[in-house]
DNA sequence: AGATGTGAAATACTTCACAGCA
DNA sequence: TGCTGTGAAGTATTTCACATCT
């Protein structure tokens, strides 16, 4: 009689697999793949499979010994915890370059993603309209939001004033951001925020690459496991 | 004789936030900052001074008891780890609308990496100019590279082609990897990919939005079935 | 046979707590 | 006195290995 585990106490790095499983599963069904094994799974995440087997089953037992995991059901189940299918209204604050982009990014909608509202502090952008949305002023956040309110915000806004943007959204009810700009967001504990620096990226495959350089000297093959 | 530590026993999480200290670093630097302790730098990154302490040690000790660790040094050791100040020439392979937000944005140059290339694989495409570079056709990937090779790509690709275009920069010599397309790429375990996921990010936020509604449910002791 | 689901062991990472230096 | 650097303890996550089911 437990339709679903405990999920308080799926771990972080969980959640963030569920992500990469659900999208190589919806790939798989795509291609008219029935079943899928916690190996051939594993392969593709790059993970193993006993990471898998273990992740999987945290959200209840739905695998068939001796063959594997139904790509369909599987999917199913792991978007129902995702939260995929229900209505999920996004605003954009901050409409740059890289807010446009987002704003014709296929795995916006394809995720059962809807831009709710654009926000810019720019008084030549208010206003105007952006793939058919029209650009509100930051500060015109809490009216604006009463229409149709977000449930998740995505931060692509200078750096400089990411965390006021923050602060509004959050008095606003807001609690799921996702952050571009580079700069620790600071909110109350029931927000959850993540973020998504380029220019930290960048740094760290350049350490590896300084890495690599200086491992050539000592020529030995490291090889990491998982 | 130990100048630096074992760099090969980093953990991966440490090295992220090295990223994020040297970011606050340099901002601190350029605020005028002179010293700060490992609880300054644990608020600023959002960890535990603890947490920070540890990872320095990991670069070898160079605080000073009492008063903390000079900002400039700091900065200058971990830049030196990530590769910060060598010559970085980065490449972007799909010139669409994300390609061009990260053609203009301020942490590639800040960071020290240097656009050295642009490809596309639309013809229309091929031979303007964007910010300056030339783009090239992603087949002619192996004779522009000579000229100037890059040590990082970015690909910002339709996931279809993100696969074919990750074993064409391997095959030419590029070893680290900043992937936006929606697919897990494989390479050779020499490579390095780091995955930048806008859809998988929003799920993950989704998630946690689901689960937050599903315990507002869950005053009372009634048994929904799935 | 072949693959799941899961205790138990191993490993990775974080935090405590304090000796030791400036 | 104040803060670093680090053993030791604690917590989180992964992996092993195998009983268990189809």
């Amino acid at each position: 009689m437990q339709p679903r585990k405990d999920l308080d106490r799926i771990p972080p790095v969980s959640i963030n697999r569920f992500a990469t499983y659900h999208r190589i599963l919806s790939w798989l069904e795509d291609s008219g793949v029935m079943t899928v094994s916690s190996e051939g799974l594993a392969e593709f995440a790059g993970v193993t499979s006993a990471n898998v087997r273990r992740d999987l089953s945290r959200l209840g037992a739905f695998g068939t010994r001796g063959s594997g995991y139904e790509v369909a059901i599987l999917r199913q189940k792991i978007g129902e915890s995702l939260g995929v299918g229900g209505d999920r209204p996004v605003c954009i604050a901050g409409v740059g370059n890289l807010g446009k982009a987002l704003l014709t990014y296929p795995g916006l909608s394809r995720g059962g993603f809807r831009i709710c509202a654009l926000y810019d502090a720019d008084p030549a952008k208010v206003g105007t309209d952006a793939a058919g949305h029209r650009i509100e002023h930051i500060d015109n956040l809490p009216e604006a939001n009463r229409k149709d309110p977000a449930v998740i915000a995505v931060i692509t806004s200078p750096a400089m004033v990411a965390q006021d943007i923050a602060g509004k959204l959050y008095s606003v009810g807001v609690r799921e951001i996702l952050n571009f700009a580079p700069v620790h967001l600071t909110l109350p504990s029931d927000a959850v925020i993540r973020n998504l620096d380029v220019g930290m990226e960048l740094l760290v495959l350049s350490f590896h690459e300084t890495r690599r350089n200086a491992n050539r000297n000592a020529n030995s093959n490291a090889n990491r496991s998982g």
